[in-house]
DNA sequence: AATACTATGTCAAAAAATTAACAAATAGAG
DNA sequence: CTCTATTTGTTAATTTTTTGACATAGTATT
């Protein structure tokens, strides 16, 4: 098995949602179905489905299609969501809860392991079958249990210090939900940001720009 | 005043990081700086942040740079963060809660009116000074209460339904945490979605890409 | 078995986005 | 006040991404 090097990140970006519409082909029971089919049903353009998929090997059939459920198996096993990656998740407050709460980690290649967080309270109650740890206890854990990633729910002033940390024993995959940009800082770590403030300010752009009626430049 | 049209998709994307970081420096009492040194900062080129601000307007000056508070204001207000758009939001399972408590919506553009939700447990409880209200009194409250937007934390298999019924009663401006693909459905709507299963899946890709020892090809 | 039709994989063209280059303008030092 | 250092705004070049076109291969029907 080789992994497909040089994939531009817009088809990377892509992926997820292709994986999402093929299940639920496949729960439709839908055996097959061509790159215009699904063009239309997913918004994108039938040439670009297909330059895509082909950017992974020849999943179709000249006259007949995509198979739905292999496609959608492949392009899982693409993802690498075949894996069992262990993840600490950094934070227990309102949005670190919902998050492990929320989330079917199982499905999406990864299994939560330690959830940490710094305020006593929180230390000892349990989420989702995990009692929260101390996070003073972190490095040891790290160095106990093979860990390959960090769910990033911390406030953006504690973001710093724990990053190093994590750093330092080689935490360097993040899943960042802290507005705090970990990219700037270390360069051989992957970052994957989930920023709801820039998502909300992008929807404010957007209403704005469609509310506000162009103004005629003569007046 | 006049909006800004036909701004491509990736310079807003870009107008809250540097929103961030410009407010940032501002915190920290810088006055001035040049497109190279918020290059050297943010990971882009000064040239791409050259060119980004200028869709706007000559916020800079030559030979001194950029004038940090007045250009964190001046986004600030592209982005349309003065305004106070009224949103509901939908579902307040362990993801809407997290988003109500966690999110400075004032500081966004927005004011949470209402929340909704189906579960007589849920009915009557109170997030953030906010009663959760019955979804079956949904169209009324949105007729007695100007709605700009809804933020959308309710499961994939709700998700149809009561968007028609937003749809219906005017809301057309989504944040979408569901993971329904609004937009393939109305073609009249703004939305602004957050797919964390998505992310979550890029995050498995790229962390496989980088585990995965290239193969030598004539082995 | 032959034929008409469908739909992929791929190559080429077009469009979009990023980066580079530079002239014009200002700051600041001497 | 002049001269040099900067640094923008803007145009041009490059790179990347998307879209279009089509030959080839396979399906399905008669």
């Amino acid at each position: 098995m080789h992994r497909y090097k040089n994939i531009s990140a817009p088809v990377i970006k892509r992926l997820p949602r292709y994986y999402r519409f093929l299940g639920e082909l496949r729960d439709k029971g839908v055996i097959r179905i061509s790159s215009r089919e699904l063009s239309d049903k997913m918004g994108f353009t039938a040439s670009q489905i297909r330059q895509d998929l082909n950017c992974f090997g020849g999943f179709g059939q000249q006259g007949y299609g995509y198979p739905v459920e292999s496609l959608y198996n492949e392009i899982g096993h693409i993802l690498g969501l075949d894996h069992t990656y262990n993840a600490i998740l950094i934070g227990a407050g309102n949005l670190g809860k919902a998050v492990a709460m929320h989330m079917s980690f199982e499905k999406r290649g990864f299994r939560l392991t330690a959830i940490f967080d710094n305020d006593p309270k929180k230390i000892g109650t349990v989420i989702r079958d995990i009692s929260v740890s101390d996070l003073d206890d972190l490095e040891q854990f790290c160095s106990e249990n093979k860990t390959d990633a960090a769910i990033f729910c911390v406030p953006k002033n504690a973001a710093h210090s724990i990053a190093d940390r994590l750093y330092r024993v080689g935490v360097k995959n993040f899943w960042n939900f802290s507005h705090y940009d970990l990219s700037v800082h270390y360069d051989d770590i992957i970052v994957e940001n989930v920023h709801l403030n820039d998502s909300l300010m992008i929807l404010c752009y957007k209403i704005s720009d469609a509310n506000d009626i162009p103004d005629d430049t003569t007046a």
